[in-house]
DNA sequence: ATGGTGGAGGGTCCA
């Protein structure tokens, strides 16, 4: 099965690349961040007649989340139980595979704007909640699959310029230790199990023809448990929608796991 | 140091 995630940037303006995109790459789920819209306008119609499922947490204006499946999900859970937050950033199902239950998690983590400011103290705060609910996660699914846009480039190979970056939001110390934290779990950054070439990035600043200079950051991760990283055969990150006309500013990264 | 672009929504805010 293939398993993927994608920050949409307005799934209302990304709907037609995003059917595009499985029709040439099917997926067993599609994990989608900043569909920027609410409930009622989640296009569960189009997916259903692409052949998929969605569950989704919806919002105007900013974040929403959704996981696209081919499998009917099952034990839906929207947001960080416990956590009191007006902000929909997360969502998990469960989905069937031949060796049994595998579960899902669909995160668009916060950007925290700048270091030291009130977004980017929820920032932190909302990473302790999450790895919370993580934890407790892996303890229920042991075939356990995290994805999403993380917000945090973990170390200096996931930058294009690290000179430039340093300290600042995106890739600041405690960021990068939140990010540990959650591998501290017993989690794996999938893109890291493999070769890899060098300066492979998930998002590109709209700005400054970040995309032509290839001046981005891999934020986006796929973070897999110790029996989903036993079967995991690949990890790639599919450039080729980052190309299209009206492109969102991230492109899609994409596990292969042999279940 | 500033501002560059894109999305949403009708002001600017957010990234």
């Amino acid at each position: 099965m293939r398993i993927a995630t994608w920050n949409v940037n307005s799934l209302t303006v990304r709907l037609p690349q995003v059917l595009a995109w499985l029709q040439d790459n099917p997926m067993e789920a599609l994990c989608l961040q900043e569909l920027k819209q609410a409930d009622e306008k989640v296009p569960v119609d189009a997916f259903r007649e692409a052949g998929y499922h969605v569950a989704f947490i919806g919002q105007k204006t900013y974040n929403g989340v959704a996981i696209i499946s081919k499998a009917e999900p099952r034990d839906i859970q929207r947001n960080i139980p416990g956590f009191d937050d007006d902000q929909q950033r997360v969502i998990a199902v469960t989905l069937d595979s031949p060796q049994g239950d595998v579960r899902i998690i669909c995160a668009y983590c916060p950007n925290g704007q700048a270091v030291g400011s009130d977004k980017y103290e929820y920032k932190l705060n909302w990473y302790r909640a999450f790895t919370a609910f993580v934890r407790g996660e892996m303890a229920k699914y042991p075939r356990l699959a995290v994805l999403g846009d993380y917000n945090i480039a973990p170390d200096d190979r996931d930058v294009h310029d690290p000179a430039k970056w340093e300290g600042s939001v995106l890739v600041s110390e405690p960021e990068r230790s939140a990010f540990r934290m959650l591998l501290g779990l017993g989690l794996s950054d999938a893109f890291r199990l493999f070769e890899q070439e060098p300066k492979m990035f998930s998002w590109w600043d709209y700005r400054m023809m970040g995309f032509r200079r290839n001046a981005g950051l891999r934020i986006d991760h796929i973070l897999l448990s110790d029996p989903l990283k036993a079967v995991c055969s690949a990890c790639i990150i599919d450039k080729v929608p980052r190309r299209n006309e009206q492109p969102s500013d991230h492109t899609p990264v994409v596990a292969t796991l042999d279940l």
